[in-house]
DNA sequence: TGTACATCAGTGAACGCGCGTTCACTGATGTAC
DNA sequence: TGTACATCAGTGAACGCGCGTTCACTGATGTAC
């Protein structure tokens, strides 16, 4: 027993310690992108550290690497902050009300950390190719919002888009709409996908502009506004 | 008059000639942009062009006088795409075609000049802080956007928009919008205003997705998911 | 019309930085017998 | 339980690049008298 509790953390702390470390690295990496933007320079991220900057080659076999987790840990930690948003409607029935509140869960997100917002929707990092890997991450904000649609239309409290497109989706998009479907919103039909596409790319487009300076002298009252064309994402899908 | 032709043309070849130098190098500094992001290098522009890199500073202060002016550059191109895609609409009376073709010369010089629509509508570059006299160019594409809907609203063709927001505009929001409205479409009523900055939102979030890769995996059919979107907007604006 | 002078584009060297990545190494920590 | 060996984190020097910007200069072109 004795030999169970000291042994086996004595196995184990190095890992745990390497854990941590890989943390500390990707936190002061995650304050450098905030002062410079994606302009990340390990020897940087290494000298915060009181590191030489080959020692984070024992953590990260590159820098893109290191992007990458970046990239994968920030998906997950906005997804996250949507998901708490979303469940934090106790009636589920409230479809409206879960929509705005994972809206606005993105907004904050994004303005609380805007360059690692910038890292995920900005401009790809030139001569960086994202892997694969950050999908699943990159889903599950959507995936919160299909649920939204799912559930509503579920309960037969959702049936159609309250506003009719005055044009029937165009074959190939509904077959994408489908295979999207498939995937992330079982059972929905194309047309209701379809209308939360618009809201999840509004969404992202006014938090893209207010981010990257295309609001500046148009639209002060940003909070306002941004509440404002989620009612109206809100009015388009029914909800 | 024969000394008028060929002294006012020797007096003028030093300029002529400077200002295709300048011309050659924005044009040179944006195949660099294409090729690399928004990393651009003064001594790469310069190697390509045969010059030793002190050399541009005869014509750009510095890197970020020549990055401004490929800003600048670059709004006024897509504004004047832009402007030729609605001029080409015969019949100005035919708003939803207006509209269509603005929104499909936006996509297209997007994705023509990828780089450059980064420069303008992605990440900020950092340590780049954009002066006051992009704003004028920048503001071209709106204009065109804008003036759809006050030709419509002028030829009483167009009132309200067709789909009422389940909530009136917030106080705030609707004070940031006369201004707007004031300064590039005199007369119009703030909720078509309004309806109109939603699209112009919808538009530049669809291409700045597809552009930055967040369509990826989700929508094949790019151009017909793009035009219904569209279609879609306009049936928001009720043109 | 011809000459002296001013303007200007472009050169080449230098300053003072930065970067990612590799590699042989030291020394501490963990493992197997 | 103690010892030999293996694993691993971190070092420091180096490679081979890159960058923006300044500055004194040359030599051609344009201007004024």
């Amino acid at each position: 027993m004795c030999a169970i509790i000291f042994l086996m953390p004595a196995a184990s702390i190095r890992a745990r310690v390497r854990a941590e470390m890989t943390d500390e690295i990707k936190t002061v990496a995650r304050r450098h992108l905030a002062a410079e933007g994606a302009n990340l320079s390990l020897r940087a991220v290494a000298r915060d550290m009181g590191m030489v900057s080959s020692a984070l080659y024992r953590y990260f076999a590159s820098r893109d690497d290191l992007l990458t987790a970046l990239i994968i840990d920030g998906y997950n930690d906005l997804g996250r902050a949507v998901e708490t948003a979303d469940a934090a409607v106790p009636d589920r029935a409230r479809l409206r009300l879960r929509w705005l509140s994972a809206a606005r869960a993105v907004r904050a997100w994004a303005l609380a950390n805007p360059a690692e917002y910038a890292l995920l929707y900005g401009s790809p990092v030139p001569g960086y190719a994202a892997p694969q890997d950050t999908i699943a991450a990159a889903a599950r904000t959507p995936v919160v919002l299909a649920q939204i649609l799912t559930d509503g239309y579920t309960a037969g409290a959702l049936t159609e888009p309250r506003i009719q497109p005055s044009a029937p989706l165009p074959g190939p998009v509904r077959a994408d709409l489908t295979r999207a479907r498939d995937q992330i919103a079982a059972g929905l039909p194309e047309e209701l996908l379809q209308a939360g596409l618009t809201s999840w790319l509004q969404l992202f487009g006014v938090v893209s502009f207010e981010l990257f300076g295309q609001l500046n002298n148009v639209i002060d009252a940003r909070a306002e506004f941004f509440d404002h064309q989620m009612e109206q994402m809100a009015d388009l899908m029914g909800i």
